[in-house]
DNA sequence: TAGAAAAGTTTCCTATAAGAAACATTAGGC
DNA sequence: GCCTAATGTTTCTTATAGGAAACTTTTCTA
């Protein structure tokens, strides 16, 4: 019942299955109860190689791929699949309250969490945004990407660019786009606390 | 300062930029200071084939791509990007505490937050896990992907398979694979309120 | 500044992807 | 059972992706 050991020394070679492309677009297609002809039509290809693509007779392009998978919706990062040992299929990892990885910078104080499991998509971290002024505030910080917000205690000063700057207390949640500026001040007098989640 | 309006007319049509994928792989290379000999080696791909994906030039297959991914550690999804209206570039979407929309079950209660950006990657939500009996546990919960659950408060057990039962209390947090099953009982006399995020 | 080496681009050729149409297979109606 | 319609597969052809090598441009060094 111990998690399953990871074995570091286990190159991520090739593609583990040469038919899983296929495969996920025929399953696909399936679960929207379409024809060849059908998803064909929707992503503007012709039935025909759509078929030799879900028999895995025929290496397709990217641009192909792309259409399917807006025809179809399907979830991109899934035909991206970098084989089994290293990922986290089969696995999880807990941190418990305040165990976990300390990374602090002059105004956030973070805790990294789950860190074991270093293949994940989503990265979890609470931090302590120390009480300032308002005024204090002072580059956007920007990365690619989404992200989610949570405020566990305390009560901030959320700033977007092309929005208003929000004020928020505990239970409050925001989704945003990274790539836009943001950044957060404490309006309480006792620091505030945040668990962010941030994608990509 | 408002939000971007979101035309709901506006088509997802052709990919928005057919020059995307081209700069995409050559920032991404450039990033890490290689050359198109390195890259290309490292891709398993010859100079000149990078050359002509980097500038748009050719129509590269969808293997080619995957193995660029690979080396370069590209973001798959930014690869699909659809075009800008539909997706949450520039935006940020602000659901306050209880103000989820609810969605309940037989044993969960859940509250969806920031439902407004309706292609987010993410979905973020509280559940209230109702207070009963251990032996009550019924049937794994399965579903593509990865999740991040982060306790509010109350105390619970997450069951997981090949892994032994997990007390949780609040602040505690745990990411797992949500392919595997999955379930959780609250231990405490109240509910127990968590958090959680799900991707794909 | 000249010369050499390295990085990037273009040309040429072969292998193959993608679509059209022919062919095969399955499902339903009588 | 047979006939028909619909779905899926296999040719066949054309356009093009991908690699090798020739060519061009840039960068480094003396």
């Amino acid at each position: 019942m111990e998690p399953v050991s990871q074995n570091k020394d286990e190159e991520i070679t090739e593609a583990t299955d040469p038919d899983h492309l296929g495969k996920m677009i025929r399953e696909a297609r399936l679960q929207k109860g379409w024809t060849l002809e059908e998803a064909g039509k929707a992503a503007g290809i012709g039935r025909s190689t759509l078929s030799k693509i879900e028999n895995n007779q025929t290496r397709p392009s990217f641009d192909i791929v792309r259409r399917l998978t807006k025809a179809l919706e399907l979830k991109t990062p899934q035909l991206f699949v970098q084989s089994g040992p290293s990922d986290i299929s089969g696995r999880r990892d807990v941190t418990f309250a305040g165990q976990g990885e300390p990374q602090d910078t002059a105004t956030y104080s973070h805790e990294l969490l789950c860190t074991e499991l270093t293949s994940k998509r989503m990265f979890p971290y609470i931090s302590t945004i120390k009480a300032r002024d308002v005024s204090e505030f002072e580059a956007w910080i920007r990365h690619r990407g989404e992200e989610f917000m949570y405020v566990i205690s305390g009560e901030l000063t959320l700033f977007t660019e092309h929005y208003r700057p929000l004020a928020l207390k505990a239970g409050d949640s925001v989704y945003y786009d990274s790539g836009m500026g943001h950044g957060c001040v404490s309006t309480s007098k006792e620091n505030a606390k945040v668990l962010w989640v941030s994608l990509e």
